[in-house]
DNA sequence: TATGAATGAGAATTCATTCAT
DNA sequence: TATGAATGAATTCTCATTCAT
């Protein structure tokens, strides 16, 4: 609704909505940085420039307000893996496609791993409503299905295997690495996060995917 | 009168020892169960059935007291590790064997993944002392990089495969799984604790690594 | 719709700068009475009868709360000097009259003498500003200068008197009678703050700052 | 009887003696520098190099410690006065010899001061026997008055000068610039406490000082 | 005499949240 | 819609003091 061009009586309707995103995008940062429990209604009321009476007034109460921030961050990665049309591309490419954009969208959004990793500290408790959440990413688990089966089909792909795990293979190769990167850098006494490791990071995660699923 | 400590002093020492192993434990779990944010000193006294004052005398603030758990973590982990005598095993063998040993090590010690994470969070600023954390964990890339070199020699496995990216596969692997495993849950609609899931799981790991690994 | 600032403004704000006032004065009271040590955040409220919360809504924290107590001392006691009008007194009465007001004063505002304590025992450094400090406090020198010139002028004081070294004198007369008459009243066996003995300790001070300005 | 030389069996007295002293001057610090509520009996065992328990076993507690490092203060003080021996001197060179032993002594021992703001600040409370403290400190009074008498007498001073007022304001000359330096320092913006300036300051004293008593 | 371990009561400060307008 | 003032309930940390040996 309120992505349609208001009518001038809106005017004030769209002011509160750009409140609530201001507040929305503040909140996301803030938990990212911090976790929920690190998090601080001050510090995200003035992030967003607003009265922290504000948050209230819209999100109700801390919880909730994490609650919407997940909600936002789940429905933008999924809204940008729909764009990939990974169905468009032979299996191959299209497997090869996705690893490199969940590496290049957890790159792009750090804020996202972190995110996932506070909803799981909290055991996942803030995906109130899951059978929206199964309805929001299902889509992707059988696209992935539909591109391992046609390259079982064709005779490219190795069969009995599981989209589901194989997605979470790729994520998770991608997440660890950069999720973790601060005490891998450290432990490791490498630079993680230099250009050409990032480089090489996608290039053997791509390797071992597709040394994986490709006879 | 013997050269050996007398039995009070032991004692004592002992108590010390002891107290602060039990606050170690017990800060363990709260710091899993909540992260750093969330934990509450309050609540790792009473786990610890110790006074409270207590904590602040051996640790000094909560803090400190959190590095202290991550670095017996990683000493945890670590030793477990040497303990596979992986240099005695075939190449591929070994391989499997870090596998199944970083799943079932995860699986046993989900308190580890968290700690991870809320180091993460904190971008690792508490591993201060990086050269002995550096000392602590190469020894396991240099053991995995040595397996890869005699794999290779032997003409079972294929070249390049640097090993720090290896051990952050098959890390990444595990770990995204299992940390995420309530929000996975929720959102595929599937039970990833179920033990079929997670008998599963190990054999997809071991499948993808060895597929990658072996020629 | 006048230029006046609206009545429910007006209100707030009157509201805000009295809830800083009760706590400036309670403050003042409580760190006069126990030091900055012994003073109490609670205590503070408490005889503000405001929420102890407010305090540090309105002043950070004790320390600073302490400065703004000393700055508003400073404050006090410098605007009541100056409306002595010295300038308008004959010299020696002009002397008369700033032994007599610095007697007075700090018989009527006890408080005064331990905050300058305090604010000593921790070496001052609650002055931070202290150009602002500076430009507070020259002008009653300045006045006291001018006075001991027109009496030399005029042939009735001496000269060569440093005013900052006579009115430190005049101060520490009367301060060290008054801060220490516990002390003073125990040890020598008399009570320094009967009526009588009040009355003689500001003729000896008048008589000993005279007599050494009068020729 | 601890200033005799001790028998062989005594050693352990003396060995305690030593650490009550060791204590005391570590109080008398601590005490000077942080004031009664700011101080911290921590650091005071510290200091000392001995065990915060025995402290307790020496002085009770914290108030009683804080008693004896008053009382050693006062007796050291009135100690070094009667080695002035002012009956030996003509009574004008008397009183400028008590101007300038109060004005040294206080510079050289600043923890004085401190030490007597924090008494008074808890009104004397810790002057627990005051019939002995009367008898500590009168002698210097009756001292000063018999000196005053004689140059009355000789003709030299003026009459009706009562020793207390002139001690006292002797002190407080002498105290009030010590004391208060940081902040006169900060407010009128000169360095008190420089050599020059602490060489003006005792002329200052002796002149306002005999100016008064001189006839 | 001397000490390291332990504690209960408190103290400063923080934080999410509500009030009043 | 928006905001500054206010608050109660924690929460971290401190401190004098005692225990046990």
């Amino acid at each position: 609704m309120s992505t349609e061009p208001s009518t001038p009586t809106d005017e004030r309707l769209r002011d509160a909505d750009r409140s609530q995103a201001t507040i929305l995008a503040a909140a996301r940062d803030e938990f990212a940085e911090h976790g929920l429990g690190g998090a601080r209604v001050d510090r995200i009321a003035e992030r967003a420039g607003l009265n922290k009476r504000l948050i209230y007034y819209y999100f109700a109460d801390k919880e909730r307000l994490f609650q919407a921030v997940l909600e936002q961050a789940y429905r933008d990665i999924r809204a940008a893996e729909q764009d990939l049309h990974l169905l468009d591309l032979p299996p191959a490419d299209a497997v090869r496609r996705l690893v490199e954009f969940t590496w290049n969208y957890y790159l792009a959004h750090p804020e996202f791993l972190t995110l996932l990793n506070s909803a799981n500290l909290h055991r996942a408790r803030h995906l109130t409503d899951s059978q929206r959440a199964r309805e929001l990413n299902t889509p992707l688990i059988e696209t992935l299905g539909e591109i391992l089966e046609r390259g079982r089909r064709e005779g490219s792909f190795r069969g009995g295997v599981d989209p589901l795990q194989l997605y979470v293979s790729i994520a998770g190769m991608a997440y660890f690495y950069l999720s973790n990167n601060h005490t891998l850098s450290a432990i490791f006494g490498r630079d993680l996060m230099a250009a050409k490791a990032l480089q090489q990071r996608l290039s053997h995660m791509s390797d071992v995917i597709l040394g994986y699923v490709l006879i």
